[in-house]
DNA sequence: TTGACAGGTTCCAAAATAGAACTTAGTGAT
DNA sequence: ATCACTAAGTTCTATTTTGGAACCTGTCAA
């Protein structure tokens, strides 16, 4: 199979992957979330090659992750601003942020932390479900496969 | 800056990535948290090239996400289980599926659903912190960046 | 008229992936 | 003993994707 098949794919996993599992992509989103929205400021922070940062943008827009907006006109200037369907994958981002903090050590200080707005301490995330409130584990769901 | 020097970088997101980011590691992933744990079957299922599998595979034990383990001598065969490390992947992995079903819509029946042991239910997943127990959005937390 | 800024595009070389065939070490049937 | 089959890889070539650098466009300011 190839890379771009995979939005042909059943399953979710293969489906959210082929918007957001470029190389490169969660990296784009990651300075969208920390207010970086223009090309030339991704492209230093990232030290990603122009060519593909204009291909990552380009398909994040038309997947509607990003949308881009013009800031100013003459000359025309444009920034990238993370839609609601991008803003969902907060969850996402942060869970791989608690994961790598605790399981991939950083060779000098890791280099941002989230806290909490509330209390001002280091985010704790944990993912539950809604329904009971309690934390979600390998074993407290089951997995329906459908069709096979 | 080329993919492999994302390890040595101080953002969580980098250094996740560097671990998981790579094309078919988190589907190969998915297989192992549904119990498919041996090279041909994680192949047919994938339709990914066995080249590309073998170097994965091989990635993933020397971060200590997978272990290989032997579950039959003459001939040897083995087998891919997720270990501590790797199975703390599992809020991403269910951030990513929840996502997905609610942003990127499957073309005919959405190939898995998680399910609630306790209620039977659909799974919910709801990004907390722990010291609150209030979710996690993009407004609830700032972002310290360090030595920037 | 020269330089700077911003957001790209174009070109070539290097690296990664796709697809298929081959290898190795056994098992069981003919 | 020969053949077919299994499982876990490896090897090979062709195609795609990246990496790196240079170039293009429109506008302003010196």
């Amino acid at each position: 199979m190839k890379w771009d098949e995979l939005k042909h794919e059943d399953c979710p996993v293969a489906r959210g992957l082929s918007v957001i599992g470029d190389r490169w992509t969660m990296l784009v989103l990651r300075d969208c979330f920390l207010g970086i929205r223009r090309f030339d400021q991704i492209q230093a922070r990232l030290g990603i090659t122009r060519h593909v940062l204009a291909d990552r943008l380009r398909k994040l827009e038309a997947e509607n992750v990003l949308r881009r907006e013009q800031y100013q006109d003459r000359p025309a200037r444009f920034e990238y601003r993370l839609t609601d369907k991008g803003k969902a994958l907060y969850p996402v981002l942060v869970s791989l942020i608690a994961w790598s903090e605790q399981n991939v050590p950083a060779e000098g200080e890791s280099g941002i932390s989230l806290l909490s707005r509330e209390t001002g301490e280091k985010l704790r995330p944990v993912l539950t479900d809604a329904a009971t409130g309690k934390p979600i584990t390998h074993r407290s769901v089951t997995v329906r496969v459908k069709g096979g």
